[in-house]
DNA sequence: CTCCAGGGATGAT
DNA sequence: ATCATCCATGGA
């Protein structure tokens, strides 16, 4: 199958996915294989080239159509963002421009929300690698097999498929105690309780309130997942990182800087 | 306000 | 080979 080629300036693929806003692809000689929503998808850089293909299967609804694998890539990979504008638009100080220098290519993905958000309540007290395994098992357990290159790849476990699960059968997928707020997210999902697409239409200050009414989710998930999913890119996470970070490079010598304080700095 | 939960990768000893 | 450290949320 032939490779479809996507212009792609001002991007890197590999620093995008190693950035820990997803947790799933994985690496296969010069590109990378993963799912986007229910396609898997090889995808790999050549210089401003991206060249993608993709399997896929239209879902049971007749009529429906597999989108084109160019649009389905920069819509996932936000290739219209205007980078260029964006980074302009930073505060101009040594440390932001280290970080511009640094992270040159980094675009802030479209992710579906269900699945950003519920790879978001596994990541909570856990690092990157550990995130990347709750991941692979709960699409190997719960998801659907695709394959592509060869390679077999796992779409992420809708809401529902969730839902009809148990905790015991989620702490299977090394969740630990979140099983059980992923549970009980996947289950307000399903019932429409928490309608993910309609609240695409809430304020920035709304959509974090509802988000963090769901169990698992605080201040930081609530901030990743309006960030990788709702495309609010003033939405700023706050990890332990960037909290060292903020402290470091704004506030240095004032130990008693509050959390509360640094959200505000960040928010202007 | 403080303290704690559960656990696998990672790096130090 | 053993050991300390990393981590966000929510409940006690």
């Amino acid at each position: 199958m032939k490779l479809v080629e996507i212009a792609a300036p001002d991007f890197d693929l590999a620093m995008t996915l190693d950035s820990g806003q997803v947790f799933h692809w994985q690496k296969i000689g010069d590109g990378f294989v993963g799912a986007i929503a229910d396609y898997a998808v090889h995808v790999e850089q050549d210089g401003d080239v991206l060249k993608a293909k993709m399997e896929g299967v239209a879902s049971a609804t007749p009529g429906s159509l597999i989108p084109p694998v160019a649009k389905l890539v920069k819509h996932y990979f936000a290739l219209d963002h205007p980078l260029a504008a964006i980074c302009a638009s930073f505060p101009n100080d040594p440390a932001m421009s280290a970080a511009r220098h640094f992270c040159r290519g980094l675009r802030i993905t479209r992710q579906p929300k269900w699945e950003c958000l519920a790879t978001f309540i596994c990541s909570s007290m856990k690092q990157v690698a550990h995130i990347r395994q709750i991941s692979k098992a709960l699409r190997e357990r719960f998801g659907v097999a695709r394959k592509i290159d060869h390679q077999v790849v796992h779409t992420f476990p809708s809401a529902q498929s969730l839902a009809e699960s148990s905790e015991s059968e989620l702490r299977k997928c090394a969740l630990g105690y979140r099983a059980k707020n992923l549970l009980a997210t996947a289950r307000l999902v399903r019932s429409s309780e928490a309608d993910l697409d309609a609240w695409s239409a809430l304020s920035d200050a709304d959509l974090r309130e509802k988000l963090c009414t769901l169990p698992g989710v605080g201040a930081k998930i609530a901030n990743c997942v309006m960030l990788f999913a709702y495309e609010r890119l003033r939405a700023f996470p706050i990890d332990v990182w960037i909290e060292r970070v903020l402290r470091e490079k704004y506030f240095p010598g004032n130990g008693k800087t509050t959390t509360q304080r640094l959200r505000e700095f960040s928010e202007t």
